[in-house]
DNA sequence: AAATTATGTCGTATGTTTGCGACATAATTT
DNA sequence: AAATTATGTCGCAAACATACGACATAATTT
């Protein structure tokens, strides 16, 4: 079977879908929120929070580095993680951008 | 091996990572989007807009109505969809004021 | 009553995600 | 130089998502 239609909607359409995915599961939404209240963000520290197992936080880490939305340095033996604020927030915008236009009460009448 | 560990994590985030997983593809947003702004939500007009095939398109209605973000009115022979506005709404409240939350500069130094 | 129309559901193929343990690597400490 | 520490990557298994055609059903028209 042919797989994976997504090349066949707007390019909007699918940076809109791929935010959602990166943040379509409550690890990756957990990692996230703690990048943004703690002062370190040591790979290690993360993994703590997180009640998934070291690989499979590493994992998650991995998929929102892909998405753009934290960064990772090099500190020694340690790696620290911190968010992308330009992109996040670019991101977010273009998000919050089309959830007010679909929650937005439309003029026509409703059928339900 | 057991699966999915969602319930591992708090109920915010996991209502917050199945919205997104809902607007995860690009065809439910296009989905939502011409919902938001059409008169008429019959089915078939929906599927005449998205570039997949009916049995497909009418998955992601389930999925979206599954999510509670549409409902569905039957109307003779044909079904008829809009918005639930108000499901909406919430939701994407509470999904905003997480995307604020993790977008805000946090007061802390950055090690990246 | 037969044909048509609108739509949902099932079965199937294939691709993707989640999760873990085991292994690899590279910096640091002993 | 050996041990330890922090982290990434591989390989596997199970579950889930995507896509489609074929079939089922129920209302409407002929």
């Amino acid at each position: 079977m042919t797989y994976s239609k997504n090349h066949a909607f707007s390019s909007e359409l699918q940076e809109i879908a791929t935010i959602c995915k990166a943040l379509s599961h409550p690890a990756r939404i957990a990692i996230l929120k703690h990048l943004s209240t703690c002062s370190s963000c040591i790979s290690g520290d993360i993994t703590k929070e997180i009640p998934l197992s070291r690989s499979t936080v590493s994992q998650h880490l991995q998929e929102l580095k892909k998405a753009n939305l934290i960064e990772g340095e090099i500190d020694g033996v340690k790696i620290c993680y911190c968010l992308n604020s330009k992109i996040i927030k670019k991101h977010f915008g273009l998000l919050n951008k089309i959830l007010i236009e679909i929650s937005t009460e439309n003029k026509f009448t409703k059928c339900c």
